[in-house]
RNA sequence: CGGGAUGUGGCUCAGUCUGGUAGAGCACGUCGUUCGGGACGACGGGGUCGGAGGUUCAAAUCCUCUCAUCCCGACCA
């Protein structure tokens, strides 16, 4: 690729709309432009990239027995009625009627297009497993959109979806993409962990997610220090603590005047936080539901909606508080309550607690649970803390920051029973598919790919995912012999398959340096007056600023020697 | 959706508080010098000040509405 005849239009300042590097840098370097919030043009350089991250994971889903398939980005709202999800799914869903009146919607995911599909097609166990994969633009309506790439409204994604005659052989199957994930992500260079996850809307009962460690990263990991447990935090199991075995005190009423907070309640009854319950209401979809967690410790709303089994959870406003419990918020405990009352496996844990009274201004202390209260379940339903011991081994905890790159679903047969994808079995009985899904985020890997590998002048992209290998720079262009040698080194490194870009702009010396940086581009040859005066040219890796000077004719070969090092299979 | 902020040549911003008829740097065009880390000089082109309405002799500036974008929280590849 010649410079002057591509579209790199590279910025010398940082936009104004970028915050966090990724974003920041893929503008600046000309990879990608704005057209609307959270949806962008991949210029050519930002598609080279997206089409390296494709070309690695094509290899490894063919590798790992997955079938490329292309659907319908465009899909009929009936399909999505047969799973109960088009009312389910929420705004997020983009839908509209086409000129017939006909309900549609665009596609943020495709368990009912492949589903509906395999069911047409396929009749007996026979025919299974299957695994069929795609790489297509997504749209998901996103309340807030953010960070360019990071998290668009439309973006490009890989995902596949395996169907078996049992869940033994769908173990198979998800064993087999969690290993092909792994593969694919250390193929791209990326610094990542496997994590247990919550499963979310898209539904089933056991999910990994792929966690690209950064510190822009929307997700908290905990990562045990000792043994391999990993989890998003949001599904870290906490372990149940030791029960206290303290003598049962006398319940007593304590007046607390304008005390609704809890440090100011702890501070005016000379108690720690820890030796205080709060009470927490949440709308669980219409219903109101109450939740007991110790004072300094948080709701994981998604334990929460699990252990429900709703869509939505949210916290209740102090309005919707008094009107569910007739008790404004602050005073509220479980003694009493007139709503649904859940309890953390912590307090369950606790004696002789102290917690509001269910009535103005007061709050009561030495509350037991089962002397004072009974709660509809106990359950874990806090959020982990950094200082809680790891629930495999009871070892500490760290926790990382990171980005979800990729996702792994064992779905069941939810889908397949909602949409009646069955099979016959040996026994000519019918059965319904078993699922999973599995799915790659293709242009957030590119941001998450800079995001870790960038430095104050630019990207620094690992060999496998660069745009482009080499960036070979002209800096004589009226110089006969430097032009010849820049010229024919670019003809050559393409006879060897090498990704090149010769930089043959007009320009200054420092715009092309300042520039071959900002692209992050691996690998820079020099062709300058090195070479008129000791007829050699500059080779140097963008990431460590390693240089050294080659004749030219030396130059190709080692180029190929440092990109196959650099390539991981 | 709640909270915060911003919209002024292609880009980054000043000017807004205290109304007086739009400015800098970069980029762009021409010419000259320069040419291994974002050169310099001269000349030049380019702006309905996000949009609509209002107040005023006069609005980028004040008021109302509206649209868009970004950041912080609840969703997700």
């Amino acid at each position: 690729m010649r410079y002057s005849q591509s579209l790199i239009p590279t910025l010398k300042e940082n936009p104004a709309e970028a915050e966090v590097a990724s974003h920041r840098l893929l503008l600046r370097a000309g990879y990608i432009r704005k057209l609307t919030a959270g949806i962008y043009t991949y210029l050519p350089l930002g598609l080279a990239a997206v089409r390296k991250v494709e070309h690695i994971v094509r290899e490894e889903m063919n590798r790992a027995g997955a079938q490329e398939l292309l659907m319908p980005m465009v899909q009929p709202a009936d399909l999505w009625h047969e799973t109960g999800r088009y009312e389910k799914y929420g705004p997020e869903l983009l839908r509209f009627v086409d000129r017939h009146d006909r309900e549609s919607c665009l596609g943020p995911t495709h368990e009912e297009v492949i589903t509906d599909l395999v069911r047409r097609e396929i009749r007996s166990y026979r025919d299974l497993p299957k695994n069929l994969y795609q790489i297509q633009t997504k749209f998901r309506d996103e309340i807030r959109p953010r960070f360019g790439l990071m998290r668009g409204r439309e973006f490009i994604m890989k995902d596949a979806y395996s169907f078996d005659v049992d869940d033994v052989q769908a173990g198979e199957s998800y064993q087999r993409m969690y290993d092909a994930y792994k593969k694919i992500f250390t193929r791209c260079g990326l610094d990542f962990r496997p994590v247990e996850a919550d499963s979310g809307t898209i539904g089933g009962s056991f999910s990994h997610e792929f966690m690209v460690l950064a510190d822009t990263g929307e997700d908290t990991l905990v990562i045990c220090s000792s043994c391999d447990y990993a989890a998003n935090s949001e599904k870290a199991e906490v372990k149940a603590p030791q029960a206290d075995e303290s003598p049962l005190l006398e319940l007593t009423k304590v007046e607390t005047p304008g005390k609704r907070k809890v440090p100011v309640v702890c501070e005016f009854m000379e108690i720690e936080p820890h030796e205080l319950v709060k009470t927490m209401v949440y709308k669980a979809d219409e219903e109101y539901i109450a939740v007991l967690v110790r004072g300094d410790r948080e709701v994981q709303e998604v334990k929460l909606k699990n252990h429900l089994g709703v869509v939505d959870v949210e916290m209740a406003t102090d309005k919707e508080v008094y009107d569910a419990t007739g008790v404004p918020t602050g005073y509220l405990g479980p003694i009493d309550i007139t709503i649904k009352l859940l309890v953390d496996q912590e307090v369950a844990a606790m004696r002789n607690f102290v917690c509001g009274a269910n009535e103005k201004n007061f709050h009561v202390k030495n509350v037991n649970m089962g002397r004072d209260f009974e709660p509809a379940a106990v359950a874990d339903l806090r959020q982990i803390t950094a200082s809680d011991p790891c629930p495999v081994c009871g070892a500490a905890l760290g926790m990382k920051e990171g980005i979800e790159v990729g996702h792994v679903f064992k779905l069941g047969t939810g889908y397949s029973t909602a949409m009646n994808a069955v099979f016959k079995d040996s026994n000519g009985q019918d059965k319904p598919m078993v699922m999973g899904c599995y799915g790659i985020g293709v242009s957030r890997i590119v941001a998450a790919a800079i995001e870790q590998n960038h430095d104050e002048n630019g990207m620094a992209f690992p060999m496998p995912l660069a745009p482009m290998q080499v960036i070979l720079l002209n800096l004589g262009l009226k110089d006969e012999k430097i032009t010849k040698t820049a010229e024919s080194l670019y003809l050559e490194l393409q006879e060897k398959g090498v990704d090149v870009l010769l930089d043959d702009r007009d320009e200054r010396p420092g715009s092309k340096f300042k520039d071959a940086d900002l692209l992050g581009i691996p690998l820079r040859v020099t062709v300058g007056k090195r070479l008129t005066k000791d007829g050699v040219v500059e080779l140097r890796q963008r990431k460590d600023g390693a240089t050294e000077e080659l004749a030219p004719e030396m130059v190709a070969a080692r180029i190929v020697e440092l990109i196959n090092a650099a390539m991981i299979d």
